[in-house]
DNA sequence: CTTGGGACCTGGCTGC
DNA sequence: TGCAGCCAGGTCCCAA
């Protein structure tokens, strides 16, 4: 599942490939996967334009053209973007459906596929009509302990709840709130405004390393995720928790696996205490 | 304000 | 082996 990492990961991987290029060709095979404007405009917008630059906000990656618009896309659960042409796709890929194809002026494509078809893309005069609404980025320089500390103080909510909350701040998913919250040994449980001043301040170096080395690790390809030449990220193979229920952790506990808010939810009951 | 639930979506898994 | 039904979870939306 692509969260900040992983949309990190396919903008820095995009970034030598698509500034400069003009788009040709624009065939969207499934139309639900453009949200905003309809079809005919969204093609419109595209052909002949040229991207001038690539940024991600929160899971959301976005191409800026020549024109002033902005090409959004949201991959969901189990989007990709892949280069083309491109080696046979990975058998994780092999069924996921092709939903837009893109054509360069030098011969070059990107293809967005998405098993799940819950992926979106926009094509929107200002970005921030899609990204506006979203919380802090927590690895901006204006994520401070003391911005996380007041953004937590108003919350009653599961800690687990409120890092996975785009609103609250963009970019965590599932995954990595487990990881921060195991690397900060927080109980995922515990209410967002009981968290005391020392675990607030380890919570926030947790979020801010966690989220960095699966950068510097190029994702967590745990299911359907692929770098955009189809190779995998290798973030997963440093998880502690996240996806291994049952497993152990370096205390000799197991890993536990529970449903917080209506999502799997795994840490250590060893290492991390509720009420504490 | 919060919280709970459903909708979207389909491959893969479980259980009979 | 077949098949029904559940599950994964990011996001939005509605009701209480």
């Amino acid at each position: 599942m692509p969260e900040l990492p992983e949309v990190e990961t396919i903008k820095n991987d995009l970034a030598p490939f698509l500034p400069g290029k003009t788009f040709t060709e624009v065939r969207v095979e499934d139309p639900t996967a453009v949200e905003e404007p309809s079809v005919p405009l969204f093609k419109a917008g595209l052909v002949g334009r040229t991207i001038s630059g690539l940024g991600r906000r929160g899971k959301f990656f976005i191409v800026r053209l020549d024109s002033g618009q902005a090409l959004i896309v949201h991959l969901r659960m189990t989007g990709n973007l892949v280069l083309e042409p491109s080696r046979p796709l990975p058998k994780q890929l092999a069924k996921a459906r092709l939903r837009i194809s893109f054509r360069f002026d030098d011969g070059s494509g990107l293809g967005f596929i998405d098993r799940r078809r819950l992926g979106r893309v926009w094509l929107v005069d200002n970005e921030q009509e899609v990204v506006g609404k979203l919380g802090p980025e927590p690895l901006g320089e204006g994520f401070t302990r003391a911005l996380l500390a007041s953004l937590l103080s108003k919350r009653r909510v599961p800690i687990k709840a409120v890092l996975c909350d785009q609103h609250i701040m963009a970019g965590i998913g599932n995954m990595y709130a487990d990881e921060a919250l195991y690397e900060a040994r927080i109980h995922p449980l515990t209410p967002a405004n009981k968290l005391p001043p020392r675990a607030v301040g380890r919570l926030y170096q947790a979020i801010r390393d966690v989220l960095s080395e699966a950068i510097a690790n190029k994702g967590a390809s745990v299911d359907t995720y692929f770098r955009p030449d189809c190779r995998r990220g290798e973030a997963h193979y440093r998880f502690k928790v996240a996806h291994r229920g049952g497993g152990e952790c370096g205390c000799g506990g197991k890993v536990q696996r529970i449903v917080v808010r209506g999502r799997g939810t795994y840490y250590c009951p060893r290492c991390q205490r509720l009420g504490r």
